[in-house]
RNA sequence: GCCGGGAUAGGGUAGUGGUCAUCCUGCGGGACUGUGGAUCCCUCGAGCCGGGUUCGAAUCCCGGUCCCGGCCCCA
């Protein structure tokens, strides 16, 4: 008896069915925002990942050499793959571009609720628009994907403009440590790190409680006080880049840290873009609590980011994130602003209650004696609704017992007698009642049926 | 990678260091070679894997695998 891999499911005929009603329902959506379904390979270079995501995620990643040498990584996310497509084949169709994907993804985690190590994400990507526009657009489009399946995710924005003009005045080597633990909620030990380098007059403590309401008049006082505090450590402002340069950091890594060196301040400063992205949100109908203290923790954010959660989930109940970025430099493309969401399609089936039943089958019964007749009126039937016929040479009876047992909803009978008058038999399982009928009247009422349960 | 709880027919379960193991359900067949669901009967089907202790292990011990909850992490 062989198992599954770790981490890894199957999914029998109900689940899956559910898991593509769902889906549907999902990419409807998207497709009538007007965004286009992309598909990247299954497995990419292994560079591919960690140029974006650095070194460390090798740990995660699924890798291997292929038989040509080639360090090969089963994708672990998305975004990645569809900016290199679009740096390498999208970047000259016109602007901007709108594209969704639904795929499987691979992570070597240790499996947990809503985790695993083969998972499906579903996720957009808004490339080249302007930003508080494609923000505004993403994030009311993932509230209107998840509320498609039943689910009112509860949203929380922040935007890492502000929070990256304060560190600008803190010394280059601390400023992940301080977005990692802003991202952690570990409070303590932030406050213990800012003071330690004599930051604590930033704000950044003050700024990173700021929630809901008013959190963004008082973002902006924080904002026009920043430029009269200084801290008195060793230059900050210009030790990044001799630290850089210093570093003897390899080629790839310094394309990295240019990449987003390369932005200007301004284009961060400017909370005015985030007060615009939210009237235009609010014009969308969405109800979003601001919050400073989503950070997501990674570099290439660029302005405003997103995540959504949903309860009933347990220690994994962030069913979605996103936010702006630049990518495409970082590909070998042109500076290009873009945004976009993934959202844990398992998470999501967790929490998402009933969906659609599928389409019972109509079963055709017959005696041996006319197989091939039953066969040639299965194959017209199958244009009109499912249809299945014996394959176990089975008694007419034993056939009805098995329709039954499937809860098949009709079945039509077939023998001799049928043949000879024209007029098979449609049973209702149901109620039990039967007429005979022509298959002409026979197709047109599976063809109701079926628009009555696909409706 | 860490902590804790688990693993007995397809699903759900019982039990004991001593005859290759309980019951329910399910699958297949039959009673029923032209009309299902009920009932009855028959068949099929199991102690995660490897080692150890023992006369004897599914039971006790160790290691592994996988599952569940949590930690770390979460692009």
């Amino acid at each position: 008896m062989i198992q599954r891999p770790r981490g890894t499911r199957d999914f029998p005929p109900e689940e899956a069915h559910r898991r593509r009603a769902v889906r549907e329902k999902m990419i409807d959506v998207m497709e009538r925002w007007g965004y286009r379904e992309v598909v990247t390979p299954t497995f990419e270079h292994l560079e591919l990942f960690t140029l974006k995501s650095g070194e460390g995620v090798i740990e995660e990643i699924y890798s291997f050499k292929d038989k040509g040498g080639r360090d090969i990584a089963l994708r672990p996310e998305l975004t990645a793959p569809v900016m290199r497509m679009y740096v390498g084949e999208l970047h000259s169709a016109p602007k901007p571009l709108r594209l969704y994907y639904f795929a499987n993804c691979f992570r070597y985690e240790r499996p947990q609720k809503g985790r695993f190590r083969e998972f499906w994400q579903l996720g957009c990507e808004l490339i080249g628009g302007r930003r508080s526009d494609s923000e505004a657009e993403v994030i009311a489009m993932a509230d209107e994907v998840l509320r498609a399946v039943g689910i009112r995710g509860d949203i929380h924005i922040g935007y890492l403009g502000l929070i990256r003009s304060m560190l600008k005045k803190v010394p280059e080597a601390h400023r992940q440590s301080i977005m990692r633990l802003i991202d952690k909620k570990e409070r303590d030990a932030l406050r213990e790190l800012l003071q330690s380098i004599g930051a604590e007059d930033l704000g950044i403590m003050e700024l990173i409680s700021l929630k809901g309401k008013g959190a963004l008049d008082r973002a902006e006082e924080l904002s026009a006080a920043l430029s009269s505090v200084e801290i008195s450590t060793e230059g900050a402002g210009s030790a990044h880049s001799s630290l850089e340069a210093a570093c003897g950091e390899s080629r790839r890594e310094g394309a990295r840290a240019s990449a987003r060196s390369g932005r200007s301040p301004e284009s961060e400063m400017k909370l005015s873009d985030f007060r615009e992205m939210l009237e235009l949100l609010d014009a969308y109908g969405v109800d979003a609590t601001v919050d400073f203290e989503i950070v997501r923790g990674l570099e290439y954010y660029t302005g405003t980011v997103f995540e959504i959660y949903a309860s009933g989930l347990g220690a994994q109940n962030q069913i979605c994130g996103g936010g702006s970025y630049e990518l495409a430099s970082l590909f070998g493309g042109s500076e290009t602003f873009s945004t976009g969401f993934g959202l844990g399609f398992d998470r999501i089936m967790e929490v998402v209650g009933e969906v659609d039943p599928p389409i019972p089958p109509v079963v055709l019964a017959f005696t041996p004696d006319v197989k091939v007749d039953a066969i040639r009126i299965a194959k017209r039937l199958r244009n009109v609704s499912p249809v299945i016929i014996d394959v176990m040479g089975r008694s007419l009876s034993a056939q009805l017992k098995s329709a039954s047992s499937i809860n098949a909803e009709h079945v039509i009978i077939v023998g001799r007698r049928e043949l000879d008058s024209g007029k098979l038999v449609l049973r209702n399982m149901t109620s039990g009642s039967q007429e005979e009928l022509s298959i002409e009247a026979i197709e047109e009422r599976l063809r109701s049926a079926f628009a009555r349960t696909t409706k």
